[in-house]
DNA sequence: ATCCCATTGACCGAATCGGTCAACCGTGCT
DNA sequence: AGCACGGTTGACCGATTCGGTCAATGGGAT
């Protein structure tokens, strides 16, 4: 982890993005430390230097990723809206902001929620949605459960707004700007609202 | 080739699909035969037994997708438009119809047009792109030549619509209407027009 | 000259690769 | 019942690639 940090800076962005990417296109399993090095520009022999393993790198990855998020998102935890869901929708568009800053980052998160085998690993999914769901908690304090329909809860919609966001997100260009992302996630969100809420909100 | 035709129908279906969607999510070099085997619920060793090898597997997809899609461009040959850019557009329409029938065919297009590696097959993209030119000779027959812009001529437009076409559709729906495609397909359209085509059309 | 540490090429056993083969099975004909 | 036959497979092959290790290198600071 603090190891990673001696990296000179140039090439630590580029085993980032190469590790991004290659984790996010092939998923764990697939992807090789000899690819990653090979697109990094660096040894292989590096990558074990830094990380130790290919399950430690795969490891930072997911801590960096998660670590970002709910950072971004207590920092706007003091100014939010009211209602639960403007309150999502908020939270999804910081999200986004995050992830379109590290290349390959959407590719890597997309790759581990959608899929993989459920035998390597299963302890890391749960791993990472409880850290973002504290990163979650000031936004959702509050909140009235009654409102939520028979079968859906707090976590199924965080779930939602986490997971299928990502594929709803995907499509858009690198480059859009907020009002494109907030056009769509608005649609996205009028679909969660009638998903689990009860009517006459 | 005409060994695969051996194979009972419900497995074939099932083995076609597994094979594009392999090649088509990890390219040649790293999609397995193993993988293609467990996806398609058969052992690996019928694979070999059909196609007689990786390769053989690969050129009958190949072979396959092209041939649907040529056959299905002579067979409306008979009735096009006038305009040159209005027969790109048809022509499209006529190969995304068709690429939409066979589950993976549009990923396993798309990889083998964007990437894998260069040593790799490299006889195999112009043998396709050969295959699919004759297929569309019928639809550019009488175009004028003198009408294209300074260093763009038939066979960069005819490129750019096999395959940058292909990263357009790709994010369409599956189940979109042709209607949704033919929209899409018009603003790229005039993409094209204004990229290749000289002014005062 | 000395230390230091980032970096690497060469190498390891293990796993997986593409590909082969003999044996198995259900079926139909005699 | 006996036989032949073709679709199907588990087990296996040598070769390659895998994750991971390690001694050696080299440039920078002291």
């Amino acid at each position: 982890m603090e190891r990673f940090e001696g990296l000179a800076p140039p090439k630590r962005g580029a085993v980032m993005a190469a590790a991004f990417a290659c984790f996010g296109k092939n998923g764990f399993r697939k992807a090789s430390m000899a690819d990653i090095a090979r697109a990094a520009g660096v040894s292989k022999a590096s990558l074990f230097h830094y990380f130790g393993s290919k399950k430690a790198l795969y490891l930072y990855l997911t801590d960096f990723s998660v670590e970002r998020i709910s950072e971004a998102l207590d920092r706007a935890a003091s100014d939010m809206p009211e209602d639960f869901f403007d309150r999502i929708k908020r939270a999804t568009l910081i999200k986004i902001e995050v992830i379109n800053r590290y290349p390959g980052m959407l590719e890597f998160l997309y790759e581990r929620a959608n899929e993989s085998d459920p035998e390597v690993f299963s302890d890391l999914k749960s791993r990472e949605r409880q850290s973002l769901a504290s990163g979650f908690g000031a936004f959702f304090a509050g909140v009235d459960l009654t409102r939520f329909k028979e079968g859906a809860d707090l976590r199924m919609a965080m779930n939602a707004v986490l997971w299928i966001g990502e594929g709803f997100v995907r499509h858009l260009p690198r480059d859009a700007g907020a009002d494109t992302a907030f056009r769509d996630i608005s649609a996205y969100m009028d679909l969660l609202r009638q998903t689990f809420y009860k009517e006459g909100t």
